[in-house]
RNA sequence: GGGCGGUUAGCUCAGUUGGUUAGAGCGCUACCUUGACACGGUAGAGGUCACAGGUUCGAAUCCUGUAUCGCCCA
């Protein structure tokens, strides 16, 4: 025990020692019953860490704490999300170089030394992968040394990245055995595309933006010649026009209803159809619908079966080729103008037509309103026909969907309420998932196509794998019965060009982290997993996706319970986020005010509280773990070489008053925990322990440094329960300091000793009554308020102490201690009728 | 527009099934170097529990409505 204790190097001193020890290894014989499993979130590592992280992870960690000191064999892995648009973005950055597939692979490229982001070199898929592979490996290491300083009891040797071979693999059978059971097909559909990264994206991924827009009024043509006004944002798309609809109900345009009208400029015949999805208040109440505006003109084209004409390419610009119906010079000309134009200034372009041709009506009204965006990208999504794959979520199917409502109940949620966002999120849905990326950091499809005779792949003859022949890359690997020779040539074939988006993969983390069909000994004793902690930001993606997956693939939830947690709000409340630029990086914080402090603060917000970076609570968190230290040094101290207490030993009636206040404490703290409530579990556990400090360590201070008298040992005694008790209840929140004490004075480390049981404190308080501690703590408490009062020291002689009321019996059990502690020459008890205790308090006559 | 959550001291938050005088920490003020702790300790000031009704012997707590903030969905 050091004379003068420190936070100053515990953490590295406590990492190393862990690390060594293995204490935090996950025990594999032990059966499911005696398991605690926690689905940690991948946290994607080429983002910052950020004090976010730090914040949910400190929850879950007090939990894994908690279950391993209960005698679960905690299996607590980490994974790292390295695959996916996050990562491309930043090897383009931190490389200076874009990926072109078509480039051939060259085994000696090594990136610029001084990359010009402006100037981003071209190279193969490949190549472009394999510094994906480099630059993850970097920042996977710097993630694992900052959860290793926090102090996470993760079993570091189960560690996996959702790229890896294990995943990829993973993520491939699941997706054969989606597609053998139907669960995953795929369409070529109307798909939400972003025109930036050139690839469809899922509904979950969209967030609507306002954004300023105009109506435009424009003049359609009946036959007899007559104008028919619809108001558009979007003239850009009047090419793609391919009906006109109004509601049902809509007096206003019943004798057009089955009639067509010309389109404007193109004069293309369209017909003029009813839909209850038409909003008569909207503008001229009679619309345009075009292939494709919005996701209401997809649901309109398919539901009332009208043409295609897309004009919208991959790269966000119009198409050279006017569509069907566009056939006239005059049509055609116009259509020119406008080929080739971004989607902007094609609007610009067709106004100045609609102008020349007298059709638009006054000047366009400017409105504001949501449009909707790739949560990643930053220009408004387009609607682009594209053969994609999907898995089926309930979007589309009414079983399926209850199915997963079912599995939503069946979990347990902590807090309750975010239930209702998955509901929410679920009953919500308009389509299946799309799972297809057309990027190139991902899982690829473990798909080829047969190629004709024309060199046209037959998508309905796909070729797919064995499974023990996985994990595959169609673009490098051979399908069974071919030879590479054969790729790319007709009557050859072709590997399915696309990746899996992330939360392909991700949902399956159960199955990855527990060894699904790899090490299927270790999946059995840890699936379903107990807990899924997570943010409430992705209860729609990684959330729903995973119940999906799990529920295809096993027919159960992944897991029993989740705990979801808050954001981190910075001191102004604003929510942090890369883009407010007010993203606070832990690794400053956990220096200035140790790990330990900053668990305490993360510790000190619920689940599912938005709680602002504060400061100041970390201050509060350093200053408990140098009260821990300080306090042990004390208590260790005064009961010198014996620090084996003998619970027969605590015999006053005070000492056993504490131990019972303590009873009490461990039976709330572990009925909070059981109930996901750290934050209640470390606050018992805190105000216990202050109290202690303030009133009862003050109270028996004298008498514990007796070492002639059975008083005496009863006080060192009734110390080293408590001591013992309060290091194990404070160590899911602070593992450093709790370990730093607890070596002073036990074997081995405090994270493998046993949660403090209650009966253990029942039977060493006795007939402890927590009243006795109370009435004498508010007796000194009144003799130092006079003290203060008088400006003295808490040194300082009283003459004489009176205490009156009720409660002057229980007061009266520690008179000694009362008089000892508030250095009072004499204390009387005058029995009386307060329900209070009334203190009178006489100075000597010098001090007044 | 629908849903969820919040509103308690200057700040950050507790407040268990309704029950005496609504608590804690930070900050502020004053004092104290006491044999664990000055990286400390003791004490003090500070609140119309968002607002309006209602239920009740009794409401921060239950009910209804309103305001306001945040989030999710459309």
């Amino acid at each position: 025990m050091p004379d003068k204790p420190s936070l100053d190097g515990i953490e590295a001193k406590w990492v190393d020692a862990w690390d060594e020890s293995g204490v935090y290894h996950f025990d594999r014989t032990k059966s499911r019953e005696d398991v605690y499993s926690i689905d940690t979130p991948p946290p994607t590592v080429s983002g910052s860490l950020h004090i976010g992280h730090v914040f949910s992870y400190t929850h879950t960690d007090t939990v894994a704490r908690f279950q391993r000191m209960r005698g679960k064999a905690v299996f607590y892995p980490m994974g790292w999300d390295d695959n996916g648009l996050p990562t491309e973005r930043r090897v383009q950055n931190y490389y200076g170089v874009r990926c072109d597939p078509s480039i051939p692979y060259d085994p000696d490229f090594t990136p610029p030394a001084k990359p010009d982001p402006k100037k981003q070199i071209p190279i193969s898929r490949r190549n472009f992968i394999e510094l994906c592979d480099r630059l993850t490996a970097e920042d996977e290491k710097v993630f694992e040394s900052i959860w290793r300083r926090l102090g996470l009891s993760v079993d570091w040797r189960h560690t996996y990245a959702t790229i890896d071979t294990a995943s990829r693999t993973a993520a491939q059978r699941a997706f054969l055995r989606n597609l053998a059971r139907g669960e995953a097909y795929m369409a070529e559909a109307p798909t939400l595309w972003d025109v930036t990264f050139r690839t469809a994206v899922a509904q979950a991924e969209l967030e609507d933006r306002e954004r300023p827009s105009a109506y435009h009024r424009v003049a359609f043509h009946r036959h007899d010649g007559t104008p028919v006004h619809i108001e558009t944002t979007r003239p850009e798309l009047l090419a793609a026009c391919v009906a006109l609809v109004a509601h049902p109900d809509d007096e206003r345009y019943q004798d057009l209803f089955d009639t067509t009208v010309r389109t404007p400029v193109f004069g293309v015949e369209v017909p003029v159809k009813a839909h209850r999805l038409a909003d008569p208040e909207k503008g001229s109440g009679i619309a345009m619908i075009c292939t494709f505006g919005d996701t209401t003109d997809v649901t309109w084209w398919r539901e009332l079966q009208l043409q295609t004409r897309p004009i919208i390419g991959w790269d966000g610009r119009i198409v050279a080729e006017p569509p069907a119906g566009i056939d006239s010079p005059q049509a055609r000309e116009a259509y020119a103008r406008l080929a080739g134009a971004t989607v902007h200034t094609a609007r610009e372009r067709m106004v100045e037509l609609l102008r020349a041709s007298g059709d638009l009506v006054g000047e366009p009204k400017p409105i504001t309103h949501p449009v909707k965006f790739y949560e990643k990208g930053d220009k408004p999504l387009e609607i682009v026909t594209t053969r994609q794959w999907y898995i089926r979520n309930g979007g589309r199917d009414e079983e399926v969907r209850s199915a997963l409502l079912e599995r939503g109940r069946e979990l347990t949620w902590y807090p309750g309420h975010m239930r209702a966002r998955y509901e929410n999120w679920v009953e919500g849905l308009n389509g299946d998932w799309l799972i297809s990326r057309q990027r190139f950091f991902g899982v690829p499809f473990p798909v080829w196509y047969p190629l004709d005779a024309d060199g046209n792949p037959r998508y309905d003859e796909p070729i797919l794998p064995e499974e023990a022949a996985l994990p595959v890359d169609p673009s490098s690997d051979v399908p069974p019965g071919y030879t590479e020779e054969q790729r790319g040539v007709p009557g050859g074939f072709m590997g399915d060009p696309d990746v899996m988006d992330t939360w392909a993969t991700s949902s399956l983390s159960p199955q990855i982290a527990g060894g699904w069909e790899r090490d299927e000994d270790l999946f059995q004793r840890v699936f379903p997993m107990d807990l899924r902690p997570q943010g409430q930001d992705i209860i729609r993606t990684w959330l729903f996706s995973t119940v999906v997956r799990s529920h295809f693939e096993h027919a159960t939830l992944p897991w029993r319970n989740t705990a979801i947690s808050g954001w981190i709000l910075d001191p102004d409340r604003k929510k942090m986020s890369k883009s407010k630029g007010n993203v606070v990086t832990p690794i400053d914080l956990l220096e200035k005010y140790s790990s330990d402090a900053i668990r305490y603060w993360a510790a000190s917000g619920r689940l599912g509280t938005d709680t602002a970076l504060d400061e100041g609570q970390m201050k509060v968190g350093r200053r408990l773990s140098i009260k821990i230290l300080n306090a042990s040094k004390f208590a260790l101290s005064v009961a010198g070489e014996d620090t084996v207490p003998d619970p027969a030993a605590v015999t006053e009636p005070l000492d056993r008053a504490m131990l019972a206040a303590l009873a009490d404490v461990v039976d709330d703290a572990t009925a909070a925990f059981e109930g996901y409530d750290h934050t209640r579990a470390l606050e018992r556990t805190e105000r216990f322990f202050w109290e202690l400090c303030d009133d009862y360590l003050e109270l028996v201070k004298a008498r514990a440094y007796d070492t002639e008298s059975a008083a005496g040992a009863s006080a060192r005694a009734a110390l080293l329960i408590a001591l013992s008790a309060l290091h194990r209840l404070f160590a899911p929140f602070v593992p450093f300091v709790a370990d730093e004490v607890w070596s002073w004075w036990q074997e081995g480390s405090v994270h493998a000793a046993s949660w403090p049981e209650v009966a253990e404190f029942r039977a060493a308080a006795q007939d402890g009554d927590p009243a006795v501690l109370a009435a004498a703590s508010e007796v000194l408490r009144s003799v130092r308020k006079v003290k203060s009062e008088a400006k003295l020291s808490m040194r300082a002689e009283v003459e004489r102490v009176v205490v009156r009321g009720k409660q002057v019996d229980r007061a009266r059990l520690a008179e000694a201690d009362i008089a000892s502690a508030g250095r009072a020459g004499a204390i009387a008890f005058e029995s009386s009728d307060d329900a209070e205790l009334r203190v009178d308090v006489t100075l000597p006559e010098a001090e007044q």
